[in-house]
DNA sequence: ACCTGAACACCGTTCAAGT
DNA sequence: ACCTGAACACCGTTCAAGT
């Protein structure tokens, strides 16, 4: 009679996002994840290859969750607003994964078929392939560097920000409030930007030598 | 006669930034930064506190780089984008420890008091001082979303990128110029755009209910 | 004063061995 | 098939001891 294994790789996933979400990236060790589910170390490398890996599938996960649906009506403004919002709730989620987002090109695939989608919306809607690939990279600066600045860029001394002049940091919601205030602002000005070098269709084209 | 010290605070720096420009931030250990000095890593712990500090240390010296002097003139426009370019720069020259920076509050002080100058500017062009804040902050997104993004966005299957058609990965020296412009179109489309929404001096307020 | 040896409490990963 | 013990080659950090 063969006792039901207690691992499987997405339960394995599972509790390993959970412990990031709890303790941080820092706070993942390959050890504790086994001791969570009951296990030794050693027993975890017959479902995952890596924890690098681990962390990869956890990061292919969470970008999965991207709606880039928004392109569908046909208006590329939109389409970046709902794919640049979405993006951004999808790892305030799991912000403590985002820092592992940083350490480059591990998540490359899923994203940039996510990305993918958003460049075919654009040429969709009249730009032009390059533009569509560099309008795309921006969005992701903007909500990448946006999900790790969360909380962190940290305002010295500025009493305008809360309403009680004793304090010397923000609360907590006055901060979450500013960061994402912060962050409507620089979609919004980007895209409205944007909309000023719109190609051909509903402009003359930009100077060529700019 | 007391022999010199081999050590010094400013020499394990200099020597921990060539480490990590080199072998990138998981390259650094203590033990091998001691062994690049000819050292034990115990001895390292005379002159400086922890890892973490040291790195911290690193990041606020990079960041003290960056030329907040562009607001001088009164243009607000000229200030952000000088700003934003010489943050750019600094962070290039020593891309490896980004990820670092994504690791929260560490660097807040040298980077926050660099901010307030980028706010003192805004405010003195006249935009208000929650706004000053705002697009502060969205610049450091855009600089920081730019600076790990670089090269890792990856853009899979476009053969508009590369002149030989052949090819499925961008040259470096493409990905760079694709990572540069894209920058700069971000950079400008989130000037202009600000630029429609300048308040009081140039055009009417914006409407109080957004 | 400054550096070292040795230790403590951890890591990720492998692999022969058990059931 | 699936899990374990034990080991390997690492970590950051401390601290009594040497010079």
């Amino acid at each position: 009679m063969p006792r039901t294994p207690i691992l499987s790789a997405s339960g394995i996933r599972t509790a390993a996002l959970a412990l990031v979400d709890r303790d941080g990236l820092a706070g993942l060790s390959m050890r504790k994840l086994a001791a969570e589910l009951g296990v030794r170390a050693a027993s975890l490398y017959g479902h995952v290859a890596t924890k690098d890996d681990l962390l990869h599938d956890l990061a292919a996960g969470i970008l999965e969750e991207v709606d880039v649906s928004g392109f569908a009506e046909g208006d590329w403004r939109h389409g970046l607003t709902t794919c640049a919002r979405s993006y951004r709730a999808a790892l305030a989620e799991h912000p403590n994964i985002v820092p592992f987002l940083a350490y480059g090109p591990a998540h490359r695939e899923t994203s940039s078929r996510r990305l993918d989608v958003v460049r075919g919306g654009l040429v969709a809607a009249g730009w032009g392939r390059r533009e569509a690939t560099m309008i795309a990279a921006s969005l992701v600066y903007l909500v990448l560097g946006a999900a790790l600045s969360s909380f962190s860029s940290g305002f010295s001394g500025d009493q305008a920000l809360h309403p009680d002049p004793g304090r010397a940091e923000p609360l907590p919601s006055v901060a979450e409030e500013l960061d994402h205030d912060s962050f409507e602002l620089a979609l919004a000005a980007f895209v409205d930007g944007l909309a000023l070098r719109v190609p051909a269709d509903l402009r003359a084209p930009q100077v060529d030598a700019g």
